[in-house]
RNA sequence: AGAGAGGUGUCCGAGUGGUUUAAGGAGCACGCUUGGAAAGCGUGUAUACGGCAACGUAUCGGGGGUUCGAAUCCCUUCCUCUCUGCCA
């Protein structure tokens, strides 16, 4: 959420940027000021008939104390003229207050500097390429074909427990799961993060204060019953940790990581792009999360990238780092760097990371504060990426290790999973 | 799921309609004292909104109500604890 007084003050270049995120009614803008002038003046009146309230009902009680009646009973009068005029003024400013609210949750975050110009996804900036494309045997086949023939992953059974999107994973599958799960937060424990695991339901609080409520309502599973919504990712509970607090400035940099499963309904499109493991219903996901300093949240940035990086290089996967261009981020983010791993059986790439800078947005709107050292409350900035998400990489290492006769694995895999080969 | 008890500031805790301007204690910060420390003494120590400021307004889990006036009374909702039940 954008504040109100940022954009009073820096009403062009708030422009300026909206406009890269191809953000279309720049009007909203003035508008959203127009209406906080309204809600001062408001305020202003009601305080003033307030703070007069207040001074009466105290002088009342002296009169009542020593019995003079009169004089109570006159001002009781007074008090009650006033209160008059307080109602309509209290419900105009709830109205007031309300579309302020309405308005400023419909502006995205404003991109960073670095952000390109660009609409598509074509328009992305290729930062980086690493790793090298695997020399696959002439027999090779995609991941949905090779979990099949290997038994890893059974689509059509998760289909009848549950729906389709809803993968089962069986035997060496289900334990490659686990050793990649176990692997990645071990290698960010490493690095300084501390492990969190969450709730996988969180109320509607939570879900607005990391940016899903009100606009991705449909995206989240939602259950009703108890108006709890299944998390989309661990960024949502793990983040709201920090929901509603005033922190310490030494208590940051916070280093949080998570696994969780992954619940979206994302209706997605059809054909490659959706098959197999490539787009799912449920996977499984871990995160990395920060909530930082706002003079340091440039620089852990690109330490949260290499850290990303680090990690696809010790599996050998070939990869590149993209930075995302003002019409293809998120709402939410100020900047964006998303990893994608080659797949050289598919010959595409697959987004297996976003890394991300909400700068104050997430923090403003679920008011994670902290005290700074001269004493003044300022709005810390948070970050998070995945490190990884775990169905692509399955898929990019069961396709991109497969042998003439099986399937190789990662050497730092290795001794996690127990054996040299997945099969 | 049923019955009961609770939710007050950084923490503990007093407070059942009117100097509560939330007592008292602890912690923390600064100062005095000291060779240094502890103790002692003094001062300060929530957040949001409005205002250049003085200051004003709101907030005692959340929402609503009664009243001239609510931490206090009423309704509602969430959460915690104890007992009972059920359960991996």
């Amino acid at each position: 959420m954008l504040q109100v007084n940022f954009l009073r003050q820096n009403t062009e270049l708030a422009k300026k940027k909206l406009a890269i995120k191809h953000f279309a009614n720049l009007n909203l803008v003035d508008e959203v000021i127009a209406i906080d002038d309204e809600r001062k003046q408001l305020q202003a009146s009601f305080d003033d008939i307030q703070s007069k309230v207040n001074a009466a009902s105290k002088e009342i009680g002296g009169h009542m104390a020593k019995g003079e009646k009169d004089q109570s009973e006159t001002l009781k009068n007074a008090v009650a003229d006033w209160k008059k005029q307080l109602d309509p003024l209290k419900e105009k400013m709830a109205l007031v207050e309300a579309s302020l609210q309405q308005v400023i949750v419909q502006f995205p975050n404003l991109p960073h500097d670095l952000v390109p110009l660009g609409k598509t996804p074509e328009e992305n900036e290729v930062v980086r390429v690493g790793g090298e494309t695997p020399k696959l045997p002439t027999n090779a086949e995609a991941h949905w074909d090779l979990i099949k023939k290997h038994n890893l992953v059974d689509f059509e059974t998760g289909a009848k427990i549950t729906g389709s999107g809803f993968p089962l994973y069986i035997g060496k599958g289900a334990k490659f799961q686990r050793v990649l799960t176990q692997y990645f937060l071990d290698f960010n424990t490493a690095a300084g993060y501390t492990e969190y695991l969450p709730p996988f339901m969180v109320n509607a609080a939570s879900a607005f204060a990391t940016g899903q409520l009100p606009d991705k309502e449909g995206q989240m599973y939602h259950a009703t019953e108890d108006d709890f919504y299944l998390i989309p990712t661990a960024e949502v509970p793990v983040t709201n940790v920090f929901r509603d607090t005033v922190l310490k400035e030494s208590d940051l940099p916070l280093q949080m990581t998570a696994y969780s499963p992954c619940f979206r309904r994302e209706a997605g499109s059809f054909g490659k792009d959706v098959r197999g493991l490539n787009r799912v219903h449920q996977f499984e996901k871990v995160e990395i999360i920060q909530i930082v300093h706002p003079d340091k949240s440039d620089e852990v940035l690109n330490e949260m990238v290499a850290h990303v990086e680090k990690l696809l290089t010790s599996l050998g996967l070939q990869y590149r780092i993209l930075r995302l261009c003002g019409g293809d981020m998120g709402f939410a983010s100020a900047i964006t760097y998303d990893f994608e791993v080659y797949s050289a059986a598919q010959e595409r790439w697959l987004e297996v990371s976003s890394v991300s800078n909400f700068q104050a947005y997430q923090t403003y709107r679920m008011k994670c504060r902290f005290k700074d050292a001269d004493g003044k409350i300022q709005f810390a900035h948070s970050l998070n990426g995945s490190s990884l998400a775990l169905p692509r990489i399955f898929a990019a290492i069961v396709e991109n290790y497969q042998t003439e006769t099986g399937i190789a694995l990662p050497k730092v895999l290795q001794p996690y999973f127990g054996a040299e080969n997945l099969i």
